[in-house]
DNA sequence: GCAAGGTC
């Protein structure tokens, strides 16, 4: 037999990683092509090759002819057909350069259908510089030797209709998201950095959303009364009708009044009861995030530090279903790595337990284990957002394993003049898994013990207590993520991004998430006109549909035309009553922009766009009072609630990252004349002053324009500071930018100007920049 | 500049 040379292909760097250290028993070289992490060892004759893409390294994308929104008929961009596009070139390069020197290809991407198409990819990717490779596929559920030696030794062939199932998925996902998208921007006329998404996952979670507002809008509170009494047995303790709430006051003031007339109660029963709490279930990713914006993370937030936190080396795979941990899983070691943290103490309890019986969920996969700590990590050195994900980690992991609490019920039942009361008593007996998982605790509240027949001293008859019922409350991020979990909405590793969207774009907003009044006129003209999209069902279809062409019984044409028809259908509904529906979003977004009063004639001043994506600031009436100011093209624009102190107009405030400036809405207060003011124009000697395009593209012109027409190009990015020098040597003011956060330009603002450098761009001032940053700083996690 | 799905 000849030497053969293997090219083993994973989804990620950690798996290929992993799969070379377990089939080279450890002895694996490891170099850096194009700073892609490729492993090579031999194995008896054979020389392997591992190398990890990164996900998909391809991407779906519609070819440049239909790129330009404004001029692309969405009737065609329906039937039009999508290419794929290299993301990841580096990675690409080198996999070409593997393939070229290598007999045999082994896709070991994750054994699911996202993983069949990525491994697909890479073949396609391979197969022009090296055709015909025999091409085996390695099917592992979870990355130990075990498992590995055991998928290495039985190779199986490449499912390709299971690959041609996940590229269904996104070809219809880009079809009806890009041309809903197009509609919907084009008749609102939101076009560029503002454009308004639709998405199969993305709209009906926003609708979910809009629905539980509506709820709340239309939730019609009911009166009710409770009546409570303080009682005395020894101590004090307070207890409640048991007819709570009353639904009619009458009743109620009745009920009060036949107890008023005791002057003690009798203890009908009196009873305590131990009760065993379970610890919680073993970290999915939707737990995780639930329990970390709990503690103030929002979804996002939390994958990040997590993905994050997984890369170093502390905690396991953050993107997981599982609620089960393998068998394979060596917790002892685990709970033996924490020894060298502060959790030493929990970890040698809980080691120190007979046996170690971890709590199972609902939720079995073999993808990944639950998130658990891999590693112990030191507190200094952590920055405090890591550290308290790595503690919410750590300390589920502990409750996992820990033993049941037990907790004291107590419960009596007392007659007062034939009206009864009841009280409850709570009381932790033993901690059990709450000494590690804290975030639960149950406030605790005890009542004297008691016996039947005893008599209890009535203190005092409390007033009607008088309510209304609440509405359901609205979703947090993490009760929002769950419900997609329940309707089947997004995976693992997108649900938190599509959060992240619906609030990039301005749907919806706050911790207890509110739809924006754009965000329900999408949901409502949607539901209107395409109330397909806005179901959580039309996956729910793409998924049968999915399954069908995996097991080979349609096609992906069959399936893709299909739904292309469906779209052109749902498109010309759209295409009938497109005015109407770019009136509704435009009124809604005009209501939604709105930063307060105008300072001329008291209608609502709000932000609007040019049809080119420029912002400003304008008055409702307009066309009567002229009112128009510049705003900030970039960044957050808000409302403040307080006045300027020189003209007090209203003031707004603009976000720009961690940055916030205040500033007046009045384009002719002082304050305001002043920031723009940059200089004297040469030509005229008007004001030189900040102005933007119809485009949101900044400039400085003359204040005289369109008389004088006196205009100077200005970088796009970054903050403008006029220092009111001049230039030596044509005069022309000066004025300072940062370029890209690294360090300070110092230009003058002339093109002309014979100082500069011939090819005419303002140049970094070698020497002249004040704030020259430290040598570079160093990152703050490695 | 569009989606959702992988991963960093």
């Amino acid at each position: 037999m000849t030497a053969v040379r293997r090219l083993v292909v994973t989804e990620k760097n950690h798996a290929a990683l992993r799969i070379a250290s377990i089939l080279s028993e450890g002895k694996t070289r490891r170099s850096y092509p194009r700073k892609v992490a490729v492993f090579e060892f031999d194995r008896g004759e054979d020389q392997w090759t591992v190398v990890g893409l990164r996900g998909h390294v391809l991407k779906l994308d519609y070819t440049d002819e239909f790129n330009r929104w404004e001029a692309t008929e969405l009737k065609k961009l329906i039937w039009a057909e999508p290419i794929k596009e290299v993301t990841a070139h580096n990675i690409v390069e080198t996999l070409k350069e593997l393939a070229a020197k290598t007999d045999e290809v082994i896709i070991a991407t994750d054994y699911d259908r996202e993983g069949e198409l990525i491994g697909v990819e890479a073949l396609e990717i391979m197969r022009p510089v090296s055709p015909n490779k025999t091409v085996r596929r390695a099917k592992f559920s979870a990355l130990t030797k075990a498992d590995i030696d055991r998928a290495f030794e039985n190779l199986v062939e490449v499912d390709y209709a299971l690959a041609e199932s996940a590229e269904t998925r996104q070809v219809v996902d880009l079809a009806w998201g890009a041309t809903l998208t197009r509609f919907m921007s084009l008749a609102a006329n939101q076009l560029g950095h503002d454009f308004l998404s639709v998405g199969r996952v993305q709209t009906p979670t926003l609708a979910l959303v809009v629905d539980r507002e509506k709820e709340i809008e239309n939730f019609v509170p009911q009166d009710y009364w409770s009546l409570f009494a303080l009682l005395k047995k020894g101590e004090e303790f307070r207890a409640a009708h048991e007819k709570n709430p009353f639904w009619r006051r009458d009743e109620a003031e009745a009920a009060r009044a036949r107890a008023c007339l005791a002057v003690d109660g009798k203890v009908i029963s009196y009873e305590e009861q131990e009760k065993e709490e379970r610890p919680p279930v073993p970290f999915s990713t939707t737990i995780f995030i639930t329990e970390a914006n709990r503690i103030g993370f929002s979804a996002a937030q939390a994958m990040k530090i997590a993905e994050n936190l997984y890369q170093d080396g502390y905690i396991s795979y953050p993107r997981t279903d599982n609620t089960v941990y393998p068998p394979t899983l060596n917790l002892r070691g685990v709970l033996n790595k924490l020894k060298a943290s502060v959790f030493s103490d929990a970890a040698t309890e809980i080691l120190a337990q007979p046996s170690i019986r971890p709590t199972r969920g609902k939720t079995e996969t073999t993808d990944h284990p639950p998130i658990y700590p891999v590693d112990a990590a030191k507190k200094t050195g952590m920055r405090s957002d890591y550290w308290r994900i790595y503690e919410l980690v750590v300390s589920r992991f502990l409750a996992t394993l820990a033993p049941n609490a037990v907790a004291v019920h107590q419960e009596a039942r007392i007659d007062v003049n034939e009206e009864v009361f009841a009280a409850q008593g709570y009381r932790v007996k033993s901690p059990g898994w709450r000494k590690y998982y804290s975030y639960y605790d149950r406030e605790e509240k005890t009542i004297p013990k008691m016996s039947q027949g005893d008599r209890v001293e009535m203190v005092k008859m409390h007033d009607l207590e008088h309510n209304k019922t609440k509405p359901p409350p609205r979703y947090t991020q993490g009760s929002l993520i769950q419900e997609m979990e329940r309707k089947g909405l997004g995976t693992k590793s997108t649900r938190h991004e599509i959060l992240q969207k619906l609030f990039e774009r301005n749907y919806m907003e706050g911790r207890f998430l509110k739809p924006t009044s754009t965000g329900r006129a999408m949901v409502l003209a949607l539901e209107t006109h395409a109330r397909k999209i806005t179901e959580p069902e039309m996956t729910a279809h793409l998924e049968s549909d999915m399954d069908e062409v995996a097991r080979s019984i349609r096609t992906e044409k069959d399936v893709v035309t299909e739904s292309q028809e469906m779209l052109a259908d749902v498109l010309d509904v759209m295409d009938t009553h497109r005015d109407a529906i770019g009136m509704s979003i435009k009124v809604a977004m005009q209501e939604q922009n709105v930063v307060g009063k105008c300072p001329k004639d008291g209608g609502d001043l709000y932000v609007a766009r040019t049809n080119r994506g420029g912002r400003y600031l304008t008055c409702m009436n307009y066309a009567q009072c002229r009112t128009w100011n510049s705003v900030p093209q970039t960044g957050d624009l808000e409302a403040t609630g307080e006045h300027c102190p020189e003209c007090k107009s209203i003031m707004i405030q603009h976000v720009d990252g961690r940055r916030v400036t205040k500033m007046c809405v009045n384009s002719e207060c002082p304050s305001v004349v002043k920031r723009r003011h940059i200089g004297v124009c040469p030509k005229d000697g008007g004001n030189l002053t900040l102005r933007y395009s119809g485009r949101g593209k900044r400039f400085v012109g003359c204040a005289n324009y369109p008389k004088c027409t006196q205009t100077y190009p200005l970088p796009q990015k970054g903050p403008i500071h006029v220092t009111g020098r001049k230039c030596e040597h044509c005069g022309s003011p000066i004025i300072e930018t940062t370029f890209r956060g690294k360090g300070m330009w110092v230009l003058c603002i002339n093109m002309e100007c014979p100082g500069k450098a011939k090819n005419n761009k303002p140049k970094p001032p070698e020497k002249k920049a004040k704030k020259e940053r430290k040598p570079k700083a160093v990152k703050a996690r490695s």
